[in-house]
DNA sequence: GCCTGTTTAGGTGTCA
DNA sequence: TGACACCTAAACAGGC
């Protein structure tokens, strides 16, 4: 066989990464480390000259790693920038999953949590919808009972439950109200609440909900102009209204959104972040923030803004 | 109609 | 060998 045979050239020979890698590489290389959809296509046909064919095929395939894999986290685009979609960027709890892992197959897929109930439970209805199956609403969202292993002798536990798993309700309610499924979840709490607390203890346990102290300035936010983000945001009005059944961390990111809508201020991510934390703080009831984590927080928010943008 | 984003489904390869 | 990460195709929705 003659070496000429042998020859692969650069546009044959596929990269040695995966999707995901050369979307975390595109990502790294930008300035304020993240990136619109085009950016990171123009970055991948730039670098890899065998991206240059079949487009089609692996940008289907990048997009659908880009939703499916929680290590990706859309943000609003600027108000300056043009174009269509929202920005990526890599969740910072996944930085490490990049740092000494292997360029083609990681060990461990990154994944969230609460991100996963809220899809879960809109996909699960979806699904059904397409096989014109009709569930009953008292177990239709219920939890794996697979993923948490259950506690039932802690009084403790099951209190701290009670709260965290109002958010998840919560955030599933919110985002599932933004796609016209609100209905769906009018009676979730009332019938399978019991079933939602016990699934989750183990989860709870893990996140060891403890007091915190005022987190440092978040870094993401550094490049971010408070003025593109004038008028960004805005909460449901009946979410609003609904106060009772807000958890303390979203009613009080309720409040300042609608604050401001009033008066016409800014609204931008970081200041939301920040005084968030702040009347979580005043109220001395931090311990119900779901995660302590600076960076979560971070990026909850603002996937809970990214569902409540409003153009 | 195209682009972006989400989701499902089925397949392959790798690892413990 | 099963679990899981990854790839690919495709359907679909919503916005422009």
């Amino acid at each position: 066989m003659s070496s000429q045979n042998n020859f692969i050239s650069q546009e044959e020979q596929k990269p040695p990464f995966s999707y995901i890698w050369l979307t975390y590489m595109a990502i790294q290389s930008s300035p304020e480390k993240m990136l619109p959809l085009t950016e990171i296509y123009k970055f991948i046909m730039e670098h890899f000259p065998y991206f240059r064919q079949n487009t089609q095929r692996w940008q289907n395939s990048l997009r659908h790693n880009l939703s499916f894999n929680d290590c990706f986290v859309r943000v609003p685009r600027k108000a300056d920038q043009p174009g269509k979609g929202s920005c990526w960027a890599i969740h910072p709890k996944a930085m490490c999953m990049f740092e000494n892992g292997s360029c083609l197959r990681r060990q461990k897929r990154f994944k969230l949590d609460i991100r996963s109930v809220a899809n879960g439970c809109l996909a699960k209805y979806k699904r059904n919808k397409r096989k014109n199956i009709n569930i009953n609403n008292k177990t239709k969202f219920s939890l794996n009972k697979t993923k948490f292993e259950t506690n039932k002798t802690s009084n403790n536990i099951y209190e701290n439950n009670n709260i965290i798993t109002k958010q998840l309700i919560l955030i599933g309610q919110i985002i599932a109200s933004q796609k016209g499924h609100q209905h769906l979840f009018n009676n979730l709490e009332e019938n399978s609440s019991t079933n939602l607390i016990l699934e989750n203890s183990k989860f709870n346990l893990e996140r060891k909900i403890t007091t915190t102290t005022t987190p440092p300035p978040p870094t993401f936010f550094n490049n971010i102009n408070a003025s593109q983000y004038n008028n960004f945001f805005v909460f449901p009005q009946k979410e609003v209204n609904n106060t009772q059944h807000l958890p303390n961390q979203l009613l009080c990111l309720s409040n300042l959104i609608n604050d401001n809508h009033n008066k016409s201020s800014i609204q931008s991510p970081s200041y939301l972040y920040n005084n968030l934390h702040q009347n979580l703080l005043n109220k001395n009831e931090e311990t119900e923030i779901i995660d302590n984590k600076t960076e979560v927080n971070q990026f909850s928010i603002l996937s809970i803004l990214g569902g409540l943008r409003k153009d």
